[in-house]
DNA sequence: ATAAACCTGTGAGCAGCTCACAGGTCAACA
DNA sequence: TGTTGACCTGTGAGCTGCTCACAGGTTTAT
């Protein structure tokens, strides 16, 4: 298969198989007009690549479990290891994403009430500035 | 002042002002040794870029908004108006936060019951491929 | 033969910083 | 005056995970 049509098989675009192919994660063959064929084996191991972006691993986790899986025998330990620290750091982003959304909607909320207003000498927008003296 | 001393007045890294220097939000002057001196008017616009930063607001709308606050008189139109587009966004990465943490932390729970296993053939490890086929 | 449609790989670009590095500045001391 | 050493500087590159632009190759229809 080409890279076409392995990215139409799993239905993501052809610059996301040829970035996973350029770090190292698919190993297609080349052909001598330089195209990258790609076999059942590297369908496999995109269709892994890709349950395994859904489940917050990073592109380098799965590089490091790829080569675990092929020189030892199981990847498990490596997989429990890494998913507990991104889990981790996704708590605190989704920790993160709530505060900042409470900010957003907060300040939309109270600038309601608010005038619009040039700039003075020492103030760029009233009301960021405003709101962020409020909170601070 | 130059840069470690207004970096250190607003409690951030040296690099994150060279950052905001380099693509322009800030416009400190030039001493003949080359070096940056900023003036108190850099100083309150910083701040301005750092509250606005913790609203949610990308670099790009924070040039828009000083662009805008610049020429004409209230930035405020613009400012709810980019607010409001941010907003939407937050909400929705939170939402996506939110489902990648529960499949993250459903994964973990159902990975306690099953053992290790080495690769086969088809399967690069059980568990990541295991779960996707649940489900999905 | 040739024109158009489609496909290819490579290099660069995005956000928002952060880091590495070679060299400049300046106070303290011999 | 010289010099060591601490500290500071700007610039360029690197990070993640793709996405886009582009010049050129391939294939198909006429």
């Amino acid at each position: 298969m080409r890279v076409k049509q392995i990215a139409d098989a799993l239905d993501i675009s052809v610059d996301t198989v040829r970035y996973y192919t350029r770090i190292g994660l698919l190993v297609p063959n080349k052909s001598h007009n330089g195209y990258k064929y790609y076999r059942p084996a590297d369908v496999t191991r995109l269709r892994f690549i890709l349950s395994a972006r859904s489940l917050g691993f990073s592109v380098n986790d799965i590089k490091e479990i790829l080569v675990t899986s092929s020189q030892t025998n199981a990847p498990c330990p490596t997989v429990r290891r890494l998913i507990e620290k991104r889990l981790k750091e996704t708590e605190q982003r989704y920790q993160d994403m709530h505060e900042l959304r409470e900010r957003m909607r907060l300040a939309t909320s109270e600038w309601q009430n608010k005038p619009d207003q040039p700039p003075t000498a020492d103030t760029i927008c009233h009301l960021i500035e405003g709101f962020t003296a409020l909170k601070s």
